[in-house]
DNA sequence: TCCTAAGCGAGACGGTACGTCTTGTCTTCCA
DNA sequence: TGGAAGACAAGACGTACCGTCTCGCTTAGGA
C-alpha cells in the first residue's frame, strides 16, 4: 500500500550508482572503470549492484534511455509540425541543444572517454530513426533500397562525429552553429546521391 | 646480408600470431579473444607470445601498421601525380580497392568484430592524414582552423562509415563504386562549408 | 558478540586450504606443492586463497602458529610450577608429546618433506626461547653472552635434530623415551660448559 | 692424446660458474639465485649451463664434492693414525680448520645463505660417516643398531649446527676452540649414552 | 694448410607456476 | 523481507624461470 519509502531508497541506490559510474567516466574513461570502483564511489555493497542492474554497460545503456524516449518523442512532434522538415533533420538541433544542456552527460555517454559501447548503441538507433524517414525520399529515385539504409548508416556517423567533435572540444560554438553546420556538411551530400532537393 | 634462419623463425612465430588472431577475431569478435585462444590456435606456448608482444591489443596493432605504410606511401604518390586531385582524396579509392583486395584482413580490422581500438586508432591517422591537406584549402576561407580540424575529423568518420558499412555488408557493390558514393556524399559538404569548389 | 556464520565459512575455508596443503606436504613434500594443487584439493577458486594467504609459505607458517601459541603457554606454566626445572627444559617432553598427538601434522611440518623454512623457523623460536632461560644460568660462568646464544642454538638443533629423526622414523619409542635421550645427549654438554650441574 | 686446450677451456667455464653462484649466494641467499644471474655474472650462454650441468643443484653440489673428497682422505688418515682416537672425531677439527681456510666458500656453501640442499647432503654424509665409526661402539652395548643410527644422525646435526653458528658469525672463535666446544658439547652426551668412556 | 669437432653466445621456444585482477553468484546478516 | 556486505569460483592477465633446442661463430688439434 505504502511502495513510497521503498521505491525511495532504490531509487536513491540507482542514482547513486548512475552518479558514480558518470563521474567515473569522466575521470578515467568507461572501459577502465570497475564494478568495485561504482561499489567503492557509491558506498554500496557488490550485490546491491548485481541486484540493481545486470552489470556495467546494463547500468551505462540505462543512464542512456532517457536519450532514447526523447528521441521518440521528437519523432512524434515532428510528425505534427508536418513534412516541411523532411528526414525529420530538425531532430538534429535538438539533440545538440539537449547535449548542451546536459554537457557532463553527454560528455560521459558520447564523448571520446565513454567507449564505444553506447556511440555505437547510438549510432543503431539513429540509423534506425533516419533511415524510416528516409526510405519515402529514396523510392522512385535511382537508388535501391540499400542506399537508404546507406545513408542513414552515413547520416548517423556524420552526426555522431560532429557531436562527438562538439563535445570533446567542450562546446566550441553555440548549438545552432555547430547543427548549420552539420546541415551544410551532410544535407548536400544526400541531395547529390538521391538526385532531390532536400528543403533546409 | 644474411638475415639468416633466426629470423625466418621469428617471422613465422609472429606470422601464426598474426593469422590466429585474425581468424579468432573473425570468428568471436576482438573482445572476446583470449591471449590463450591465439596461443593454442597458433600452437604456441604463452611466454612466446610476451616475448613478441606486450598485449593482444600491442599485436593487433602491429598487424595494422602496414595499412598505415601504404597511407603514408600513398601520400608520396599523390604528391606526384600532382595536386590535380586536392585533399588527397584520391586515397579513398586506393583504400576502398586494398580493402577489397585484403577483405577478410580488413573486415576483421576494421569490421563490426574489431573492437572500437583500431578503428580509433585509424580515425585518428586519416584525422591526421586529411588535416595536413585540408589546412591549405580553409586558409583564406571565413572559417578558423578550429574548423579544418573539424572537417578532417568529419571527412575521417564519414569515410570510415562507408567502409564499414562496405565490408560488414560483404562487398555489396565494388571499390569504385562505394568511393564514388563516398565522394558525392562528403565532397560536396565541405565545398559547401570552405565556400570553394574541389575538383572531383 | 556474535562471529556468525560469516566468520564460520571464513574458518572452514581456512581450515580446507590448511588440511589440503597437510595432506599434500605429506604426499609429494613442501617443495613440490603447488597453490593449484591445494586450490583442486581443497575445492577452492585461486582468488579465494590469495584473499586468505598471501603465498603457500605464509599459509604453511599460518598453520605452524599454534605451536608457537603452545611453547608461549608452555613457557607459563614452567615458571608456575617453579624453577626446579631450570632451562626451561620440560618444555621438551610436552613437544614430544604433542608431536605424539599430532602425528601427522607434525611429520609435515618438521619432518623430511616439509622444506627447510619451517625448520628453520622453529630453529628460531626455540632458539629464543632457550636464550631466555639460558642467559640467567650463563652470568656468572666463564662464558660470556655469546655462548649463550651458542648454547641455545646448539640446543634448538639438537631438539630439532631429535624430533626430526622421531618424526621420520614414524616414532620408533615413547615421547618419554625420546625425551629422555634428548636429556641424556644434550644436558651433559650444557653442563660441560658452563661448568655447573643442571638438576635433571 | 693431448687433451689440453680443450679441457682447459672447459675447465675455465666451470671455474666462472662456479665462482659465480658463490658469489651470487653469498649476496643473495641461494633460493633467490637464478639460472640468468649466474649466467649474466658469468658472461656465458645458456645452452654452456645446460651443457656442464643439468641445474642449479648440480652445479651447487659440484662444488661440494672436494669436501667430500676430503672427508674421504680424512678417513684414511685417521685409519692409519690408530684408534685412538676413536669415532673419527679427530675429523672434527680438521672439517674447522678446512672451514676457516675457505671461508667464503664454506659461508656459501653451509651458512646460512646456503638454502637447506647442501645442509641436508653434508648431513647425510657426516652421518653414513659417523655411523661407520660408531656402529663398533654401540655394539654390545645396551642400545640396539637404531641408536648407532641415532647418535649418527644426531652428531652430525650438533657438529653442523656448531659449524653453521661459527660461519654465520664471522668466526668469533678460533678454530680449535669451536672444536672444543663441540667435544665438550658432543661426547659427554653419547658417553651417557652409550655408557662408555670417550678418549677425548 | 685446411678440416672437423667442440665449446660457446645468443636467444627462441614450450611449459608451468605465480600473484593480481575482475566478474557475477551465492550466502548470510541486519534493519 | 529485502537490501547490504562480502566470501567465493572462475578464469584471464602479464611475469618469471625453467630446461630444451637450434643456429652460427670461433678455435684448436689432427689430416
Amino acid at each position: 500500500m505504502n511502495p513510497k519509502k521503498e521505491d525511495r531508497r532504490v531509487e536513491r541506490t540507482r542514482m547513486l550508482l548512475h552518479e558514480a559510474l558518470m563521474a567515473l567516466i569522466l575521470e578515467k574513461g568507461y572501459e577502465s572503470v570497475t564494478v568495485q570502483d561504482i561499489l567503492d564511489r557509491a558506498n554500496l555493497g557488490r550485490s546491491t549492484f548485481y541486484c540493481h542492474y545486470r552489470d556495467k554497460d546494463d547500468l551505462f545503456l540505462k543512464g542512456f534511455d532517457h536519450l532514447h524516449s526523447m528521441l521518440e518523442r521528437q519523432h512524434a512532434v515532428a510528425q505534427e509540425s508536418g513534412a516541411d522538415n523532411p528526414a525529420g533533420f530538425n531532430l538534429s538541433l535538438e539533440l545538440f541543444r539537449h547535449a548542451q544542456q546536459n554537457y557532463r552527460l553527454y560528455k560521459a555517454l558520447v564523448g571520446r572517454q565513454s567507449g564505444q559501447m553506447l556511440t555505437s548503441h547510438a549510432h543503431t538507433l539513429l540509423t534506425a530513426f533516419v533511415r524510416t524517414h528516409l526510405t519515402d525520399l529514396c523510392t522512385g529515385s535511382k537508388n535501391g533500397p540499400a542506399s537508404a539504409e546507406l545513408l542513414a548508416h552515413w547520416l548517423a556517423s556524420s552526426f555522431l562525429s560532429l557531436l562527438t567533435w562538439w563535445l570533446d572540444n567542450n562546446l566550441p560554438c553555440s548549438a545552432e552553429e555547430i547543427d548549420t553546420l552539420f546541415r551544410k556538411l551532410s544535407l548536400p551530400g544526400v541531395e547529390s546521391v538521391i538526385g532531390q532537393s532536400l528543403s533546409h
